[in-house]
DNA sequence: CGCAGCAGTTCGACACTGTCGAACGGGGTC
DNA sequence: GACCCCGTTCGACAGTGTCGAACTGCTGCG
């Protein structure tokens, strides 16, 4: 800490800090928010009111609630140079994919040791989700998220797993450090991954690495239902489908 | 003016007109920043600090961009309570079109006078588009914004034509208050409208509007280029295809 | 080679403003 | 009717967001 916050606008934070916060309850009061943040009332009262002016957030009844506005500004950061190549190539894989299956696939792109939720369709087969554009996932218990461990430098990989708690989601989630480097090393290997419900139960993943440039990394997974995780589908195919088709976005992203 | 800006923290909002700045043109230094919006570098400066340090903008040399928390909020903010229904009954619907068609079709709501694409889908023969997810889009200039403005409260619709200044995006662009007044009430009586190279050269599109409440008015517009846009696909199918399903949208959000 | 010119960054100082706690008004409930 | 808790307003103070000037480092031009 002390490297690079010399001079910082504190209101600014505590303004997002109220934003995150709205967004991660879907709705927060004046007086909860002050109580959760350790705030006046009257600061957040003048937060809130600003935010909703200029309509980051709208008001219903005495509840906030972050406003579409955000949906903007999430298509403009999609499309920013860095990112608007991999999605138009990811879109159109992905719904392929989706196509071909039935189930549900998604890309989710490293973003300062997270895992952001990049562009996620369902098939008519699909298994219900609490994962949605934009979610952020944590890369250790996800099949997608060490696809993305096992292709970033040693250094990068060993800051994010000392600053992550790896906390487990489900008791088939991996919690050892030890552990963890051997099946990315693995993963390195083969160039793909499982998650055998790892993250919630009954719920299954393969997933493949997306190299697109040393600052945008991502991974591509398809999601099935335990019920369909095993044999020759599982075991075969979706791995050779995930690892084709994530080859083919890279190529995608690189010439266009 | 004066009414419901009491006490305001003016931090914050100097912070998104810079998210926002850097929003519409894809990437800004501090120089042109502190030029454009005009304050000193060295605020400028802590402000980007500050957004960068919590991951709102990354940087590319010097140049700044918005990141993907912002797709995280957007997520939320279309998963909130009064979005989450339309979403759902809406990307189903849009799908199902899309399939049918091979066209684009998206979803836009209204949201404090102005359009927001809500969810877009394109088919295999899709046209080339500007508009993507988020993008806000005038109402008068559009087929959805026309129909949003058809359901929309008479002294809701002056307060918002009163506010834009009809801006003519083509040659087509109705910029008539009068016109446009007569239009709406055309679309009010049959319930879907047409957008004839009103926004774009070359691109058409049928609309019918979307009421889940007295707060959450939508549209759904299917879009063609002009060279398909005529005939019994254009002033048949289609307008009983977008109002039917515009209705069944309706239905699917208020029971769930 | 060096000097201008322009980038981003740091610094110190001041006026402003974001912050707080207390007080107000209004809907509930017991 | 008295309580409680909500959002809101107020005034005052400390804190901080703001500015311009100065610093660094780079580029390119003379």
């Amino acid at each position: 800490m002390g490297s690079t916050e010399r001079k910082q606008i504190k209101s600014t934070r505590t303004a997002f800090t109220i934003i995150e916060r709205i967004s991660s309850t879907d709705g927060a009061t004046v007086s909860e928010l002050a109580k959760t943040l350790g705030h006046s009332k009257s600061t957040v009262h003048a937060h809130l009111q600003t935010l909703t002016e200029m309509g980051y957030l709208f008001r219903i009844g005495d509840e906030y609630h972050v406003g579409l506005p955000f949906l903007t500004l999430g298509g403009a950061a999609r499309s920013t140079d860095r990112y608007q190549n991999l999605y138009r190539a990811a879109k159109a894989e992905i719904d392929d994919i989706v196509d071909q299956t039935g189930e549900r696939a998604q890309v989710v792109v490293e973003y300062q040791g997270e895992g952001i939720y990049f562009y996620q369709s369902r098939g008519h087969r699909y298994v219900q989700t609490d994962s949605q554009l934009g979610t952020s996932v944590s890369l250790h218990s996800t099949a997608v998220g060490k696809t993305i461990l096992s292709v970033l430098p040693d250094d990068r990989v060993e800051e994010i797993l000392s600053n992550s708690e790896l906390r487990p989601r489900t008791e088939h989630t991996v919690v050892d450090r030890g552990e963890l480097r051997e099946r990315i090393e693995t993963i390195r290997e083969r160039g793909y991954a499982y998650d055998r419900e790892e993250r919630i139960e009954g719920i299954c993943c393969v997933a493949a690495p997306i190299e697109c440039g040393p600052e945008t990394i991502a991974g591509l997974s398809v999601t099935v239902p335990t019920k369909r995780a095993s044999g020759e589908y599982f075991e075969k195919e979706l791995p050779t489908l995930v690892t084709n088709v994530a080859r083919v976005i890279e190529l995608n992203t690189q010439y266009s």
